[in-house]
DNA sequence: GCCGTTTTCGGCCCGACTGTTTTCAGTCG
């Protein structure tokens, strides 16, 4: 049993329970172990084979720890096992709807006994909806207009997609007579891998003036709420945005709000508490009087805490952290030297080696390793020993002729369904970098994932793991990997671990990163660039290391050549 | 259900917007 499932079961229960009016407080315990076993790197089913201390974690007390235990072991949870008998499942989906929350469904569910969507669109198309004590015509309209979309709601998007749609208008509504600053904040801010919808904060003294704008803007497709300071849209694309209008002296305590997470606010607000003071999107105030709010490091400094950055806020320990003074002073896009994994026409790449190391080159980085598939993947022209050595020499003479650029001879090696390496050793010892990298066969059992993943990792000349997991943001989960195994090898053989910044990859993922860290294993971030192109998606892969802790210590490619490849197992 | 230097009970963040109400509950972020 994953971590995943662990903590979906008691998401589902915090659904059921709160559809049946249970405690809220409950359900916030609940809802915060499903999170904190979906943050750590270690795997409870491991932990609790060990008989370890389970309300060491923050969240878990002696009766969640019981929970656990028993759910791992037995596979089943008695108390969700006999909720799903009295809730139909199809009853927890009406809660995607938007304006639907479990109050409702509870309604609904015992008073019209509707246990679908599909048989909510029925009661609402005969009417049966305003008809219920508290309902009325407008509630029925909006179930009728949501409820064929309300099957897909709750996707999330791609951070490279909803930071080009939010950035888009962020500077459009920064632009406009009136209005002072426009930021985006929310999730896209906290550089989250995905994002369920938009955030956009805008300082003006008349909020109608973005507003107008916005419900305008090529963008926009529908206003769905607008207030005095609030307006909700939907874009064409289906994603949701939130603009808050809110005036200059509260931009801070705005922004600081709208950032979230909100895990990380409900402590800071709590912390505001606990000092007399009350914490709110308009400031930090002592009774009525506010004491800090125009900026946003202002309003931490009024909590007695440093600027937290925005990729730490997760209540994932930064306020501790901060309290002692001990925030990591995170990686940053500037602080990247070389790109270890990227392709050329030798394999399925669109630029020469000469064009992609011009291109780096111009982006500032001082050495490239060129990484073209290997044989196995022969879809993509994958490299046999021959070609590959052909092509070493192209990339051998194309170094010899430019300058400001050092170029190595890597390869992005398949670790084959069998375990074996797809190159002779003889090949990969001539090469100067090789990314070990599963492709194929992905969802093997978790021992034989392991034993391919371990196998490459005590080959004498693989230097690193590449996108370790072969997950798919938003659509593929990835192998079964027991990572804290895979960092311990990792660390006694000197394999690097990757962070893939193709923001369809993202993978090592922010927990893995940060116990990577943990375990001393040197990072490298690498683009993984097909086209010159390519290069630009790096910032997405600093943003995942930062939200990883990682300082620029702990990203090997942060080091200049010389100094990285003092770093490599051989040679 | 968790938590604790006000500690084993009584707290648990705070405000905007909507729809249905005649003063507020539900939902959302």
């Amino acid at each position: 049993m994953t971590n995943e499932q662990i903590a979906g079961v008691f998401d589902q229960l915090a659904d059921l329970l709160e559809i049946q009016g249970a405690n809220p407080f409950r359900l916030r315990a609940y809802r915060s172990a499903a999170r904190t076993i979906r943050s750590s790197a270690e795997s409870f089913r491991t932990l609790v084979e060990e008989g370890a201390d389970l309300t060491a974690f923050p969240g878990i007390g002696q009766d969640l720890a019981r929970q656990i235990t028993e759910l791992v072991q037995t596979g089943e949870h008695p108390k969700l096992k006999e909720l799903r008998q009295t809730i139909p499942p199809g009853v927890v989906d009406m809660l995607r709807l938007p304006g639907i929350g479990p109050k409702k469904v509870s309604v609904f569910f015992r008073e019209l006994g509707l246990t679908s969507l599909d048989d909510l669109k029925a009661a609402a198309a005969a009417g049966k909806i305003s008809e219920l004590k508290g309902f009325g015509p407008k509630i029925e309209q909006t179930i009728l207009e949501n409820v064929d979309r309300a099957a897909a709601a709750g996707q999330r998007v791609l951070i490279s997609v909803a930071r080009s749609a939010a950035e888009t208008v962020a500077g459009d509504l920064g632009r406009l007579e009136g209005v002072t600053r426009a930021a985006v904040a929310g999730s896209c801010r906290r550089r989250r891998e995905t994002c369920g919808d938009l955030d956009i904060l805008v300082t003006c003294d008349d909020s109608r003036i973005p507003m107008d704008a916005l419900a305008d803007h090529p963008l926009v497709e529908h206003v769905l709420q607008r207030g005095d300071t609030r307006q909700r849209v939907r874009l064409t694309s289906g994603l949701e945005m939130d603009l808050r209008v809110v005036p200059d002296d509260s931009w801070g305590a705005a922004l600081q709000y709208f950032t979230g997470s909100k895990e990380h606010n409900v402590v800071l607000r709590q912390r505001a508490k606990d000092r007399g003071l009350k914490l709110n999107e308009y400031g930090v105030f002592r009774d009525e009087q506010q004491v800090a709010g125009s900026d946003e490091a202002e309003v931490y400094a009024a909590l007695g805490l440093p600027w937290i950055p925005p990729e730490l806020r997760e209540n994932r320990g930064e306020i501790e952290a901060a309290e002692s003074g001990h925030l990591p002073v995170l990686v940053t896009v500037d602080d990247i030297q070389g790109d270890l994994h990227l392709h050329t026409t030798a394999s399925d790449g669109t630029a020469s080696v000469r064009e992609m190391a011009e291109a780096a080159r111009d982006r500032g980085l001082t050495y490239i390793a060129v990484t073209d598939h290997s044989q196995r993947v022969s879809m993509a022209h994958g490299l046999n020993a021959d070609r590959l050595r052909r092509h070493w020499e192209e990339i051998r003479r194309v170094n010899e002729q430019i300058d400001g650029i050092e170029l190595l001879c890597g390869i992005e090696c398949d670790i084959l369904e069998d375990a074996s390496m797809d190159l002779d050793d003889d090949v990969l010892a001539e090469a100067d970098w090789v990314v070990g990298v599963l492709h194929y066969g992905l969802n093997q059992p978790r021992d034989q994932i392991m034993k391919r993943l371990l196998h490459a990792i005590r080959h004498p000349h693989v230097d690193a793991i590449g996108h370790p997991t072969g997950r798919l943001v938003n659509r593929r989960a990835g192998a079964d990997v027991n990572m804290p195994e895979i960092l311990q090898a990792a660390a006694d053989f000197g394999v690097m671990m990757e962070i893939n910044a193709s923001p369809k990859r993202l993978d090592l993922d922010d927990i893995h990163a940060a116990a990577a860290r943990e375990w001393n294993v040197p990072i490298v971030i690498s683009t993984d660039a097909h086209s010159v192109a390519g290069f630009d998606v790096l910032p997405y892969g600093v943003d995942q290391a930062r939200r990883a802790w990682l300082t620029r210590d702990d990203v090997a490619n942060t080091r200049s050549w010389p100094e990285f490849r003092k770093l490599l197992k051989k040679r």
